[in-house]
DNA sequence: GACTAAAGTTGACACGTGTAAAATAATCTT
DNA sequence: AAGATTATTTTACACGTGTCAACTTTAGTC
């Protein structure tokens, strides 16, 4: 039994009445849906996902955009923005781009074509066309995350506050060890290029020298451990920065780094005054589990996701198309532990 | 301009024409096709994605449910599902369980509304109903994956065969050290309860006694590493297994044991003749990068993400509904590294 | 150039459900 | 109890595109 027309006819009721019933069963008289339970018992009948979405003004559903999957920061994130979602009523349609600018566009356009209330996107990075941002921001109550094209400024943002987090580890490191190198990661989207200039700035600002390493080492783009593992590695084996403060753009890296001090022997911590210091960016989930144990700063993840769906359900309730954007920027909070 | 009439009035040609056109533009006429591209060219239209898939007989999707996104393993799997698909010719989409059975249920039932063409399962576990999965299979091409209910027979599955991969590592540890104690891991999934069989199978067989540990503090149930150092440290702290080969159900209870080791003053490892040697299951992405680098048996997440798609594309271009169901157990592969 | 076959186009209906207006039934006044 | 009001159901049309049969054009043959 595949249609409400057959479902009518078996049950007694007419279809229009079965229409509005699973839409919102209190518009339907007390008679009337003893009837269709009591029918819905026997039969077993599944509404038309296609046909209910096609007429009705609104879909209900937004589509999220995230560029990776292979990354605990973006499943977290993604499942912060499922859970407000499912919370506020919206089904979420989730597309990744797998690091390709191509299938971050059809994901786009697949939104736009099943006429998707809002649009969460978390950019893939320096090779996107950022036409397809500027297409749906025009089109759909839309929200960026995450990482932020510069260029883009007339739409809503939430991320985290790169300058403020950055800056809290630094003068953390700076207080109990010294002055810290940057390592890199490789540029993958804005946020790469946004925390390395987050910590030059901040660096000059309490006027020490800042220095970056691991720009030149650019392995496989998303094989950030790799890479953190291949920069420290040779620069250990040269004997530069064994008693350094190291600041890592995230965890992953950081993560590689720790390997790289353990294969040279070296044991980074805050033990040692003067000593070797790895410290990361994120909280990725395992820092807790590393040996030793990663110092690092958290973002928000929860509240990012959270304040995503947020202002996208007020901008998609509001009708009056306020054209002013908003952005927020989250704080990041230290987590120190043996790293650093 | 949102319709194809309107399109068809703008560029001037019949509406069914340009339908063809979107579905193979090979069925329309040079000259036809060209006044198309040029038409397009000046307006932008999206064709209505719920209008094209309600009239096809088949909507050339896919329906993927996973138990949990914080989680490498399935990420990778999903990926390799996803470009699988692609490949296809199938456009996938994905639902995550959260570890919630009644969103488990709402998923598969999503898909059934949205007439997907097949879906895939990977199984949330003890708490699911059942029920669902012989749903699916009745009614949809379907595939279960990664876990499996003992109670479904009748059932398409591909998975690793856990008798051979924890065969391997047993077998390897017991060469290399002793015959290893078995960390269990939270009983999320039916695979938690099969390897630990297999663990206990496999150690009687070759004659040593199978000890299980970590059966009985289950604290929060995905937090693998939290369970897998909790444990450990417990048993380190009152001197127990300090010179065990402990083979751990999976490679987060083994991050989190290694952890515990750490605290422990422990060092894992290969080295040393009958001291602590710890390995894991899966091969996790960080296995290369934890400290020491983890010892454990892969599971080939991409052949078991391609042979799932495989299977289903097959069973959905068979028109005839064979009956017969097939059960595609992978190998797992050692890698041996520094903890054991 | 007339005829035939093939290729391409179009009219008309179908898909399954939402929705506004019209019709009916139920409830409430006086 | 009859009319007025309200609650509920039904009629009728709409949504945007797929698809088939009927129609028109084109290409090919002699």
């Amino acid at each position: 039994i595949h249609t409400m027309e057959e479902l009518s006819a078996a049950i007694g009721v007419s279809r229009p009445t079965l229409s509005r019933y699973f839409q919102d069963p209190t518009k339907v008289s007390r008679s009337s849906v003893d009837k269709i339970r009591g029918g819905l018992e026997r039969v077993d009948y599944i509404p038309n996902f296609f046909a209910t979405r096609m007429n009705r003004k609104t879909t209900g559903m937004i589509g999220v955009i995230i560029p990776y999957l292979n990354d605990l920061f973006f499943t977290r994130l993604l499942e912060a923005i499922e859970r407000a979602a499912m919370q506020a009523g919206y089904t979420v349609i989730t597309q990744c781009s797998h690091s390709d600018p191509e299938i971050e566009a059809r994901a786009a356009e697949t939104f736009l074509s099943m006429n998707v209330d809002g649009a969460i996107v978390a950019p893939l990075g320096n090779h996107s066309d950022l036409r397809i941002y500027e297409r749906l921001n025009a089109r759909l109550p839309f929200v960026l995350m995450d990482s932020r094209p510069k260029p883009l400024s007339e739409v809503d943002f939430v991320g985290t506050d790169h300058m403020q987090s950055t800056g809290l580890i630094i003068e953390y490191l700076i207080r109990v060890g010294g002055p810290p190198v940057f390592l890199a990661m490789p540029r993958v989207n804005f946020n790469a290029r946004e925390r390395e200039n987050a910590y030059v700035t901040k660096m000059t600002e309490l006027g020490h020298e800042p220095v970056v390493i691991g720009t030149d080492v650019v392995r496989d783009e998303w094989h950030f451990e790799a890479h953190g593992l291949a920069v420290l590695d040779r620069h250990f084996s040269e004997g530069q920065f064994v008693d350094s403060s190291i600041l890592c753009a995230n965890d992953r890296v950081a993560i590689g780094a720790l390997r790289a001090a353990a294969q040279h022997g070296l044991e980074p911590g805050a033990q040692r005054r003067g000593g070797l210091r790895i410290a990361g960016h994120d909280d990725y989930p395992l820092c807790p589990f590393t040996v030793p144990s990663l110092t690092t700063v958290a973002q928000d993840v929860g509240a990012i996701g959270q304040a995503a769906v947020d202002r996208l359900v007020e901008k998609l309730r509001a009708e009056n198309s306020s054209k002013n954007h908003t952005v927020q920027l989250m704080n990041g909070v230290l987590k120190v532990r043996e790293s650093a």
